[in-house]
DNA sequence: GTCTATAAGCCGATAGAC
DNA sequence: GTCTATCGGCTTATAGAC
């Protein structure tokens, strides 16, 4: 694999991830990679092509080994306590793909949807709609994938704003107390008797 | 109040929300008000100025009368309905409310953050929080705000890609869907017998 | 309060040497 | 495969007429 692309779409990623499409430039990208602007033509055709490269890298083989986590504990509350747990880590780790994935959320073009929907979630979301259906066979599976990626998510973009809104606490930044409070709402709602 | 400088912020506002903020230029916000690129600086000092102008307007005085709505209402499980519902409707119907809000989140900027949790997040978060607290006394108020901010912004958010994802139908597309989903998900998670 | 004109600089992309 | 140099165009911002 040619060490040069590969090196320059890790920059590229962080780039974008950080400013965004249009606030990111081919010089910028090619300062931080210690090349020039014009060698980045090399390898990719045009700035939109390194970006989908950058996308088509971010948003693939995130499966992880989760399915095989899971299918080690029979207990559904532990197995959704789990999958909760594993998705925070695994979009904590990575805030370039959760950067990206707000702003392709930004997007109007359906072509770059269609890439997004079948790279990311091509096997991740099948992965996870699968276990939900199991988690969560009364609701419905596509909407309980949005709902617990939108918390997942969220709440972790959201780590930033959380000291300036009401109630902000040190405590509401630790992984664990997210994941103990998403996999309480998940498991119960609000209303536990 | 100025109608010139009221005008261009609304223009504004939709360039910023589409395209964000390097995306949208002074000229084609001028183009699109009808006037002229120099003679935004008249009224605004500069491209920061007018965006902290389209922020302020934007973010501000959303609370509606969420709140009198729900204190006619007795029985919990309506209140957090009605809660969902006219959430939904508020952040359905702007748009640009919600591309901002999500365009903010990625920003870095701490001030501008604080801005933003001051001016949006002032009296909804306020009024939200109280409500959330009477709702679901057991949970962190707080992460609650989090979540369900989350599950409304991001399921709406995720409408254009919800057609590429496992299980996506045209139902789920529907307000009341959404509505109904996410207060099942918020009263009994995913497990009620 | 809006215009034209222009400054000074960054943008994406290309040409051609090495 | 990377460089320098450059092109045409667009950017923010300012100057000054009206």
């Amino acid at each position: 694999m040619n060490t040069t692309a590969s090196h320059l779409i890790s920059v590229a990623a962080k780039q974008f991830a950080e400013k965004g499409y249009s606030g990111a430039s081919m010089r910028s990208i090619a300062n931080a990679a210690g090349t020039t602007q014009a060698a980045i033509y090399h390898h990719f055709s045009n700035k939109n092509a390194l970006y989908l490269a950058v996308l088509a890298r971010h948003f693939d083989a995130k499966s992880s080994d989760m399915a095989d986590d899971l299918a080690q504990v029979s207990d559904p509350e532990k197995r959704l306590k789990i999958l909760v747990h594993r998705l925070l880590e695994l979009v904590e780790e990575d805030e370039q793909f959760r950067q990206l994935y707000f702003r392709e959320l930004l997007e109007t073009d359906e072509e770059r949807l269609r890439v997004l929907a079948d790279n990311v979630f091509g096997e991740l979301a099948v992965t996870l709609t699968e276990l939900l259906k199991e988690l969560a066979p009364r609701m419905d599976s596509h909407l309980m994938l949005l709902s617990l990626g939108g918390l997942v998510c969220h709440h972790l973009e959201a780590r930033k704003l959380s000291p300036f809104l009401p109630g902000g606490k040190r405590k509401h930044q630790q992984l664990d107390v997210l994941a103990e409070h998403i996999t309480e709402l998940l498991l119960h709602g609000v209303q536990r008797s």
